[in-house]
This record gives C-alpha cells, structure tokens and sequence, in this order.
DNA sequence: CGATAAATCTACTCGTGGTAAATTAATACC
DNA sequence: GGTATTAATTTACCACGAGTAGATTTATCG
C-alpha cells in the first residue's frame, strides 16, 4: 500500500525504537526463525519478480537487514538455501512423477515435462535461483537435481542400473552427463519460460526426442508428432 | 590523487584537462573507435578476468566512462557486443574444423571439441559474456551460434539436409533442439573451465556420445573408450 | 540497584552502473 | 578580427544494492 520509491517497513508494524526486543527471556528460537526468512524471501520473490533485493526481502520478513544476514547469511547463502528448497521440490515432484513405472522413454518424457511444469509453477523463484552467472557452487547444486534425476531414469531403464554402468566406474563421465543434461533443460526451461505462446506438450516431445535419440536419431526420425 | 584499489588512469597518460579536444576539426572517426573500444574491453578481461567494471575498461581505453558509453552504449550493450565478436570468431573457427567433411559422428565430435577448445581460449572473455543469467537477447544471440552450427552438423549429416526436415517444418523444433544442445554445450563448458584436471578429449569424447545417441544409448553403450 | 552482556535498529561505507553539469576548443556570425 | 554558439570532453555527482559498524535498548547477573 504505502511504498513509493522503496519498500521500508511491513504494513502495520510499530516503529520498533533499536535495542534489545522486550519480552525474549532468551534466545528461543534463533535458529528456527532461519525458515521463515526464506519463507519470505520465497514469498516476496513469487509476488515481486526475480529482481527483489535483500532490503525488501528483509521487510517482508518483517526484520531488517542485519537480521536477515545473521540468520541465512549473504545473498549467495540466500540464494543457495532457496535453490536447495526449490530443487528439493522440485526433486520431490518428479519423483512422485515417477512412482509408477513405465517403458523409459516415456520416463524420460516425464523427467522433461515435469521438469518444465514445475519450473513454470515457481517461475520466478527459478529465474532468481539460477540467475547470476550460475556461480561456483549454485551450478554444483543444481547437479543433485541433474544427478538424482539421471539415477532415477536409469532405474528405470534397467534393474541393474545403465547409470551405474556408466556412471559408477567413470567420473569424467558422470558428471560431463548430468552438466548437459542439466544445461539442455535449464536452457530450454529459461526460454520457454519467457515463450507464453508454446504449449508444454510440444515442448516436452520435441526435447525428449532430442535426449532420446541424440543427434544421431535426426537422420529419419523427426521430432515432430507423425 | 585517485584510488590506491581501483586503477584510475592509465599510466602514462597526461591528465587531459576537460573540454573539447585540440585539434579535431570535425567529428572523424566517432564512429571508428567503437571497434577500438571493444577491443580494449577484450583486453583486460582478458587479463583482469571477468569480474571488470566499466570505469576500469573505459581507463583501459584511455577514455572516459561517458566516452565508452557514447560509442558502445550501456553495459548491456557491451556485453552483447562482445558475445557477438566472440561469438562470430567461434564460429568462424569451428567452420574451419568442419571444412573437410567427414561421418556425421566424427563432425559432431569435432563441433563439441571445437567448441570447449574455443571456449577455453578466450575463457574470461567467454565468462563475461555468458555470466550475468542469460537475460533477454543474449541468450537468443547465442542461438545464432548454436543455429548455424546445427545448420552445418546437419548439412554433414545428409546433403537433402535432415535439418531442414526438422527445423524446417516447425519453429518450435528448431528452437528447441537449438536451446538444448546450446546449453548441454554451455554447462559443459562452464564446468570444465573451472576443472584444470580434466582433458579436453575426454570430455569431449562422453559429451559428443551423449549428444548423438542420446539417453538411449545409455543402455548399451558406454559413453567411456571401449 | 548497578554493571555487563545480548539483541536489535540506524546509519553508514563501498563499489558500480549511469548521467548531468562544468569546462574547453572549434566554428559561425557580424 | 572579435564575440556568441555549438561540439566534445572531463569531472563530479546520483541511485541503488550489498554488507557492516556503532548506537541503543533490554535482559541478566552480581
């Protein structure tokens, strides 16, 4: 409501002179309050865009800046927590996508579109998460998803595990496997997430068509739905 | 005088008093010195990394911050212009790999392997240009890249052009298949600049089986040197 | 009750992108 | 040839966001 330049203070809150809070016998809950600042951030993130800053998301919280610091850290921390809740879900969702077995392509088909749907259900949380550069460890994180998502296919293609085969005995291999997968969705996600005009079914069929066959399969089997 | 952290002034330079210039008799070469701008640019993100601000590129120059913003426009600007230069001589480099034709595999192979050997050459430049989330035009300017270098993949692969009957009949398609295999090639990348220890064939060798047989090939194939 | 510790907010610094105002030289006009 | 105008450049500033030091108030311990 108020707010012309720059959010400052949460709605109805009391001015809030400095010092010590009156009241708090001790520090109860220091810790606890750590998930409610991402809450927040997560929040103010949904309704504002990716371009919210820590100001503003301290406000949300109803704190202010040096709270917000003590309790998640600098931005990389904040950044890094909120990725680590939304792959986690993400994680989860896909999972449940999966419970139920079924022929692998058609697994994988679920990985992508379910990678897509979800990543368009907290569009701009994952616009702000895998925002800024992919730095250093956030790209690492985002390889538990890539890493946890290629182990459940590979469950699913045969009992023995075609991820182990390749997987386990060669690190090289493992990792350059999960970077480009990650890297084929992300990229495709970051477009189409701009893309309001394509729908995600022909999304979905043409990218798995694409993990699927490789390039190898473009010779005489289009993408395309025959 | 100026800043003991920051660098200022390029060394040797006279301070340059404000105000018009002696000796220019009109505007000539306004528009030339964009090139030689850039250029500068290149140049100390080359060597300072790509973590440089525009006061520093502009001293770099030997020019000021307005001047700079004349020629090139905002950061945005540079940036783009930058990843277009790069871009291009990428381009240009990998058209070589690929002169003498060979088996579609052996010229996907060459692509990947052009592509992270380019990379790592002008690996800060490369790092300038792709950090910053990917925002708006650079991505789609990235798919020139990747567009024409699927264009010339696919020309190796038959001379009717499976490309053309993928990428052809439907946008979507060719977006998709361009994004994906663009950021399967970017993530890669991204890691592997950060790892010394890994070999560029190596690498290569696991990405460019992932991209041609895709996921399905994971069940039979190992992506690792038989 | 007084001193010390804890917890919080205010107010600042610092760096960076971006721009307006000041400054100087060239040019046009009489 | 002298003066006003215009062009080109630098300086100095603004806005804004991350991160922090210090002021301020309350609880706790002697």
């Amino acid at each position: 409501m108020q707010r012309a330049k720059t959010v400052k203070r949460k709605h109805h809150q009391t001015p809030r002179r400095p010092g010590r809070p009156a009241g708090r016998t001790s520090n109860d809950g220091v810790i606890a309050d750590r998930e409610a600042l991402l809450d927040a951030a997560e929040r103010l993130i949904r309704k504002r865009g990716p371009q919210v800053s820590l100001d503003s998301i301290a406000a949300e919280a109803g704190v202010t800046k040096p709270i917000l610091y003590r309790g998640v850290g600098d931005r990389d921390a904040l950044v890094e927590a909120l990725a680590g809740r939304l792959f986690m879900r993400m994680l989860e969702g896909l999972t449940r996508l999966l419970e139920r077995a079924a022929v692998p392509r058609e697994i994988l088909r679920r990985l992508v579109g379910g990678y897509l749907s979800l990543a368009a259900e907290d569009r701009n949380l994952y616009l702000y998460v895998t925002a800024g550069g992919t730095s250093d460890d956030r790209l690492r994180q985002s390889l538990v998803l890539a890493d946890r998502a290629a182990r459940q296919f590979a469950d699913g293609i045969t009992a023995s595990g075609a991820y182990a085969a390749t997987h386990g005995t060669d690190g090289t291999a493992a990792t350059v496997w999960s970077y480009g997968l990650i890297g084929a969705l992300h990229y495709v996600a970051l477009w189409w997430l701009r893309e309001t005009t394509a729908e995600v079914e022909g999304v979905t069929e043409h990218l798995t068509a694409l993990l699927w066959s490789g390039l190898s399969g473009a010779q005489n089997a289009s993408p395309s739905e025959p």
